[in-house]
DNA sequence: ACAATATGGGAAAAATTTGTCCCTATGCAA
DNA sequence: TTGCATAGGGACAAATTTTTCCCATATTGT
């Protein structure tokens, strides 16, 4: 596992909640869980930009910070169901809220993003 | 300017608004501006745990993602302000959702943010 | 015997982000 | 003349995150 060398700021609200979700793939995995994809397999089939080894690390991170529960079921193949804690709910509210208003600014996002991927690639 | 080698998800609302706003202080660079401090000398006493140069370089990002607006004053020395779009504007809603919540579970953030830190360095 | 399934972790490489250091510019004050 | 303030960018180093590759487990189906 890394070990930061520089800490963090927990100063503030935003500091604290930016700790916990920071993680390319944290917010979605959070959000397909609370949908009730709670098997690992499915949350990669969810999100196959990710690679399996990140959202491994993505998810025990989530765990450990109690927003997630995992239950290992003792079977062969292996079964796991990763689940929201109550602490977890209560980020869906605000979750819902990023995933909306980028909904409703999809087609601008999506201009403004291409176009500066296009200034930084030059084409 | 670094350029990207792995292209973007922009497949839903979370992968578009997670675009514009991943950066270590962008989102504190949106709610400081938002509450009146324009300057680029006043926002880096504001978040002191940031170097200037990153500042600058989110500063620009939020600008090309039309975020932000930049008006430079030909006076020596320079002056400098940033400002909300409509479009930031619109963004400062959910900002401050996801602020209430890191201030409403302060304490528990605080706590299991810390406690893994302690796992991870071994105390 | 061998492949497929489902999950997960180690090691090392690659990608990306952030930080450090230094240089530029121009008036004003000491 | 030296130093400060204000703003910003290049070059490179360091930190951090993500990806790639490979190994392990134990049962079921071919």
């Amino acid at each position: 596992m890394y070990e930061r060398k520089i800490p963090p700021s927990l100063n503030c609200g935003l500091d604290l909640i930016g700790e916990v979700l920071y993680g390319k793939w944290k917010i979605r995995l959070l959000w397909f869980i609370n949908e009730g994809n709670k098997r690992p397999s499915e949350l990669q089939r969810k999100i196959p930009d990710a690679s399996r080894r990140v959202l491994n690390i993505q998810l025990n991170e989530l765990q450990e910070h109690e927003l997630i529960t995992k239950v290992i079921y003792p079977v062969v193949p292996p079964r796991v169901e990763y689940s929201l804690t109550e602490f977890g709910k209560s980020l869906i509210p605000v979750i819902a809220a990023l995933g909306q208003w980028g909904d409703e600014h999809q087609e601008r996002l999506r201009s403004v993003i291409l176009e500066r991927l296009e200034q930084v690639t030059g084409q």
